[in-house]
DNA sequence: CTTTCTGCAAAAGGTTTGCAGTTAG
DNA sequence: CTAACTGCAAACCTTTTGCAGAAAG
């Protein structure tokens, strides 16, 4: 519960109420680690005798996206809790192709890099999505049986 | 024709046939510029009299990807002719949000800095995805009315 | 000619919308 | 209390599958 407190500030703050289906997204995102689907939530709550219909969590998931306390994985189109604080650059993502891990992280350089070839093209970039997809310490290890 | 035809030859060249269905879904990526869905694709073909059924244009896009000549952008969700040649990194793309114009780069430097990111959490990373979403100079321009 | 490819029909999945009833503050 | 939120039903859009017929080489 007090992995999810920031996030439950955050909505207080924002004027957003602190609702049971918004709590127990929050709680399947931290549990989770890696990044799953509206209807993945919807299964894993299920597991866990609770219930909540799938247009909320798609409705949650949103709101948590445009607060920034949650991301849409575009590579694997699954949803992750936001582990990181605001300031530092775009949020980016490395993920496991095999067993779906994956680490949240902010670069400035790159970001600054990155709008210097934007601007080359004439561009003046916004926002930075940046994922990258390889295979984890534990998969590697695995994988030299 | 001739922007197609380089294309044309790699499919030949994998065994793959060239038919008319490929053809044109070549020629519709080679003259939008901007990513498109199968749908769209499917549209566009339609207002010039032509007609390919959906599942046949998922189909030739994913072959297409396979072989490196279309990409999909994730961040609109949409597919568009690779303009790069082969080496010199991973195909990174920026995205006016307001046209869709669309611009494709590779920068080997990028690479490696996210490469050494991955590696500092035990990670081997495979596959770079970046896109950035911006304004492009004409937009800018419009939009100071 | 034969293997690959396309079209069709249908199903399966994912996402969105409007509205009535519930609940947080 | 009342504005914000959730659940439900239904629609909608996207993507996939299996199979029979067409076409490339």
């Amino acid at each position: 519960m007090s992995q999810i407190h920031g996030a439950l500030q955050v909505l207080h703050s924002r004027g957003y109420r602190v609702t049971e289906p918004r709590k127990r997204v929050l709680k399947v995102l931290t549990e989770v680690q890696s990044p799953v689907s509206p209807y993945d939530i919807q299964e894993i709550l299920h597991r866990k005798g609770e219930y909540l219909n799938h247009v909320t969590i798609y409705r949650v998931l949103e709101l948590l996206c445009s607060l920034n306390l949650a991301h849409k994985v575009l590579l694997v189109g699954g949803f992750v809790k936001c582990t990181l604080g605001e300031g530092g650059g775009c949020h980016r993502f490395v993920v496991c192709r095999q067993c779906g891990a994956i680490r949240e992280y902010a670069d400035k350089a790159l970001c600054e890099e990155e709008n210097a070839i934007a601007q080359e093209f004439g561009f003046r970039a916004e926002q930075h999505f940046s994922e990258f997809s390889g295979i984890c310490s534990e998969c590697m290890a695995s994988a030299m049986f």
